[in-house]
DNA sequence: CGATTCTTTGAAAACAGTCAATCTGTGTGG
DNA sequence: CCACACAGATTGACTGTTTTCAAAGAATCG
């Protein structure tokens, strides 16, 4: 699983950065793996986001709940995705998200300050850091004006274009939270393509 | 206007990073200053974005213009804020968005090279731009939400929450666009509290 | 002033949401 | 292996929010 972590590190840095025998020791020794079982609960809203977790294997998602008890989902995450609230993890405020798992799925976890600790020592982390961050801004920016801007069918398009693999992998109504539409309209604008 | 920029980062940096003389120096000599008249571009859509530019007063906005010509704001930026589309200043492509001055503006530029230049010769501005990526980060998160699970009102309601100062800066049917929302029903919104 | 730009209002239309019922497939326990 | 439960998909009829279109009023600026 470490190998994994360290396989992808050094192909997210793409050539900029390498990992020596000790730098791969000492990520193996910081991450502790964790398994969830399909629907169990890597975050609940209320607690405190202790750990910034990376996907190995599996499938997970991310969401809040309004007043009326409907769930909105902000993130999914599959095989080299990272998953938490980063704002409960830097803040140790409780969170307002719900993580769980759609799959039984396996995670290497790692607290804040453990991973503060591995970048400083590791400059690929630090380099790996600034471009996951750069591209989750990128993303976050195209969803946003998706979001604002596409009717049903354009931001179901839009979906299949950004990630056709999770298609397949994913309940239609679940698809449907995340693009915020229901899963009614995202059925009927689904139908029309048949 | 580089002091402002100076101050502007050991605030952001909350006391964990200090600038000598020479790396304020070295800071004013790497941005170039810019002014704009309300109105004038700074980046047009099918250009490159070159610069990350730094408000040091005034106010702009980032938007796209859809196929029907409707615009679509995904950013607003006043004093010290960051603004450019980061996507094409990274990939050197073409940009999608357009970037206007909506008051005269003074603005601090820097291109992609020089800032990763600076970047790497001051740690306050290394530390910086990991607080704004997070920042960043939080703040998407949370404008999805709200773009997907809010009505209308809602939306304004939060917009109200999380940005007061720029409410009577903005026209209304600005606002309504960043929002998503027509500039119409964000007027009968705006209505119905008073 | 005249000319934009912005706001406000009304009426009609469209899109998406809600409610409710049925259908499908899958998996689990007896 | 069957029966049942459960999660998910599908469909129809109805409702409602938001958009669209159109026009008229403020406000601002050169």
């Amino acid at each position: 699983m470490h190998d994994m972590l360290c396989d992808y590190i050094l192909q997210k840095t793409e050539g900029k950065a390498t990992l020596s025998k000790k730098e791969r020791q000492l990520i193996a020794s910081s991450f502790i793996s964790r398994t969830l079982k399909k629907k169990q609960y890597f975050l609940q809203e209320g607690d405190v986001s202790l750990y910034h977790g990376y996907v190995c294997k599996g499938c997970l998602r991310m969401y809040r709940r309004d007043d009326k008890g409907q769930e909105f989902i902000s993130q999914f995450a599959t095989e080299n995705w990272w998953i938490g609230d980063r704002e409960s993890i830097a803040s140790g405020k409780a969170s307002k998200y719900n993580i769980d798992a759609l799959e039984d799925s396996e995670l290497l976890l790692i607290t804040k300050a453990g991973f503060e600790t591995l970048t400083q020592s590791i400059p690929a982390l630090q380099l790996l850091t600034q471009i996951i961050s750069h591209n989750n801004i990128i993303a976050s920016q195209n969803r946003i004006h998706a979001a604002i801007s596409y009717s049903a069918e354009e931001k179901y398009l839009d979906f299949l274009c950004t990630y056709p693999d999770m298609i397949e992998r994913l309940p239609q109504h679940m698809i449907a939270s995340y693009l915020g539409i229901t899963r009614e309209t995202l059925n009927r604008v689904i139908k029309q393509f048949k």
